[in-house]
DNA sequence: GCGAGCAGCGTACCT
DNA sequence: ACAGGTACGCTGCTCGCG
């Protein structure tokens, strides 16, 4: 089994990790175009076949394909990891320093642990030295394929090579070869950074996150707490409780050891299925990993065309009813199965299939055949699901799933290979027309539609026989691999207004299942940006009307809860929002809370590079000025003792999450307000 | 000089 | 550093008042 593949070691040669050796071959870097080594490559367009002589009058094909790509693909060296071949070794170091940020010029490293194979242990000397040898000496006796961390790229193997190299142990004695360790670099070794996996599980929305810190999101995955311990006061615990220290180092550990562990079949087989290897999966993004495998699919058949820069160019996407706000009763929600996905394949929508403005009905392009096959996959292993539990199997759903849902982004994303904007209008185009003609039947056949989005409808129903009718009179329709399902039924539905008008706001709902459920979308509960004091709030109040329809203990219970702000009675915890920043702090055109939140941990001494794309965390407190000026880092609000501004969280938190549901309900604002207003004389 | 009104920046969400 | 559609808080400007 080949662990992972190298180019970045010499400018000459390819190194291929095996587990126990590695091999080394030549890099050919083809100077006019490339086809397996032909001077006449296969040029595909509209899917005629042309052939062509390269040489230095002729355009020059895939020359940016770099040489590693092109090795892996000509040899068909595709990764094939089996969780079970594979061991790893999970840790965390900590570090003693009084003051700021750990510097690795000075401070040391106190405590180091591991966790390996169900073993777990942290080593812990006195003498610095001592500690990393021991350390190295279990990476040397343990030989783990992976090395697994939280942040470690980053943080903890950069300090710990520093601090080796300070303390004169060798560094290249923890690599498997005779090769040396670079930063970041271990030779046959994988760096597995949870950190990047976390980010990547939250664009496949598999994850959702208000920040991404260790601790927030072991809680979030296993609603569990690890242990906490002031970071900025470290050095201290560990003059007068060493133990302490050690307990939270290796809890650390072990927490990245589980959420490793939780994604590590997923992750191995996307890495197999797009045929990117895991060192460099776990550093990607959906759109390079969708490209490998496109690369790899195509890669005998066509030229692989270059990266290329081009102008913004939008288009129609997908079409959205505005509803009625009010509460409904028994809601049928329908959607379409892998809409887009599905759309692709039946109209053969492809980079290579465009010809005179229209999509070819033969042959089979490049995406449509990869997606028609991953779509086929997936639905067969469902099958099998259906009939026998196989966590393996699971895992290869979801990565199947993953991957269908990224090729129509690929196509419309304009730095693409395969862009293809006509092909992306046509799919969104061709969905509008589907749902729309959905919608219509559903109203010649009696039903009331409230609400659509893109591919689905919710529609009101009087017997449940009724959906199922339609649903198969539809089905009946349609053609391909289309298909359209019942998401499920809902005892009842609340839709509201947009904030200061009249008519309803879209993609913002809250339904209650059969089962006492409440599933919520676009709602500010569900927002980072909103305090958890409002979030928690605004849950209560949907679950009093949807669930007790009960708007006047919904009313009560808003009533003490701004008594208790005002009282100061509110932890901060529930207080703080978060907003990631996305640029750099200089280039706002606007000073935003956040911003001006990332700016005074600026002046208080924060690294701005360190903040950059990082969630910022701050509270609104009581003194004068713009919000911006009252937005107070949380980092900076625990330090200082701040207080937070009461009416803020009142106005500008609670009362607009409450008042958007009460209204919807047919309250007007004075009845609202006055419900409060009454006990505030009180 | 000051407050009201408003455009549009920017983020986070939905499909 | 995959798409478009959408809600909405907030900043910072304009404008009218006088």
């Amino acid at each position: 089994m080949i662990l992972h593949i190298e180019d970045r070691y010499s400018e000459q040669e390819i190194y291929v990790f095996y587990r126990d050796h590695y091999i080394r071959v030549p890099k050919i870097i083809y100077q006019y175009g490339y086809a397996q080594g032909k001077d006449v490559v296969k040029l595909w367009k509209g899917m005629e076949q042309i052939s062509l002589t390269i040489d230095s009058n002729n355009p020059i094909y895939e020359r940016k394909l770099s040489p590693k790509l092109r090795y892996i693909n000509d040899n068909k060296l595709y990764p094939n990891y089996k969780p079970v071949d594979i061991t790893s070794l999970t840790f965390d170091i900590e570090v003693y320093n009084r003051r700021g940020f750990p510097d690795p010029n000075h401070d040391k490293i106190i405590s180091i642990a591991y966790v390996y194979e169900g073993r777990e242990e942290v080593i812990s000397e006195e003498d610095e030295g001592q500690l990393i040898s021991k350390f190295f000496d279990v990476i040397r006796a343990y030989d783990p394929d992976i090395l697994v961390g939280y942040n470690i790229e980053e943080f903890d193997l950069p300090y710990l090579l520093k601090r080796a190299k300070l303390n004169n142990i060798d560094i290249n004695s923890i690599s498997r070869y005779d090769l040396p360790v670079l930063s970041n670099i271990i030779p046959g070794r994988i760096i597995f950074d949870v950190y990047n996996l976390i980010n990547l599980m939250s664009k496949f929305s598999l994850l959702d996150l208000d920040e991404y810190s260790l601790s927030h999101v072991y809680y979030k995955i296993f609603n569990e707490k690890k242990i906490e311990l002031d970071r900025e006061r470290l050095w201290e615990i560990w003059d007068r409780d060493k133990k302490s220290v050690i307990a939270y180092n290796l809890s650390d550990a072990k927490a990245t050891d589980r959420i490793y562990k939780k994604f590590l079949p997923l992750i191995l087989e996307l890495s197999n299925l797009s045929k990117m290897y895991l060192q460099d999966l776990i550093r990607s993004y959906s759109s390079k990993i969708v490209e490998n495998l496109i690369i790899a699919e195509g890669y005998d058949k066509f030229i692989i065309p270059d990266e290329e820069y081009r102008e913004e160019d939008s288009y129609q996407g997908g079409y959205v009813l505005t509803p009625n706000p009010g509460v409904y009763n028994n809601i049928a929600v329908l959607d379409f199965a892998s809409m887009y996905p599905s759309i692709i394949v039946s109209n053969n929508i492809d980079y290579y299939t465009y010809k005179d403005g229209e999509f070819l009905k033969s042959p089979l392009g490049l995406i449509p055949s990869i997606l028609k096959n991953i779509i086929e996959q997936r639905l067969s292993y469902k099958a099998i699901l259906r009939e026998r539990k196989d966590p393996g199997l699971e895992a290869k759903v979801q990565a199947l799933k993953i991957l269908a849902n990224s090729f129509y982004g690929y196509m419309a994303y304009r730095r693409s290979r395969f862009y293809i904007k006509e092909g992306a209008e046509k799919v969104t185009q061709i969905g509008r027309e589907m749902i729309k003609n959905v919608i219509s039947i559903a109203n010649q056949s009696g039903f009331q539609v409230i609400y659509a989005d893109t591919d689905s409808v919710f529609l009101l129903y009087k017997d449940e026989n009724d959906v199922y009718e339609f649903l198969d009179r539809i089905n009946n329709k349609l053609e391909g691999m289309m298909r359209l399902e019942l998401e499920d039924l809902y005892v009842r539905g609340l839709f509201v207004a947009k904030r200061d008008e009249e008519i309803g706001a879209k993609k913002k709902y809250a339904l209650l299942s059969k089962d006492g459920k409440i599933k919520v979308r676009g709602f500010e509960l569900l927002r980072r940006d909103w305090c958890q004091l409002a979030r928690e709030a605004q849950q209560q109040v949907l679950k009093m009307i949807l669930i007790d329809n009960n708007p006047s203990q919904a009313i009560e219970y808003v009533k003490n809860l701004i008594d208790d702000i005002r009282n100061h009675k509110i932890d901060y915890e529930k207080l703080v929002i978060y907003n990631r920043l996305y640029k750099k702090i200089g280039s706002y055109q606007r000073v935003m809370p956040e911003v001006a939140a990332a700016k005074k941990l600026v002046d208080a001494g924060w690294d701005e590079k360190s903040l950059l794309n990082r969630v910022i965390r701050y509270i609104i407190v009581d003194r004068q000025g713009r919000i911006a000026d009252k937005a107070e880092p949380l980092e900076l609000y625990l330090k200082n003792n701040l207080k937070y501004d009461p009416e803020y969280y009142i106005e500008h938190q609670l009362l607009p999450a409450i008042t958007s549901i009460l209204s919807s309900l047919g309250y007007n604002d004075d009845q609202i307000k006055s419900g409060f207003k009454q006990h505030r004389l009180l």
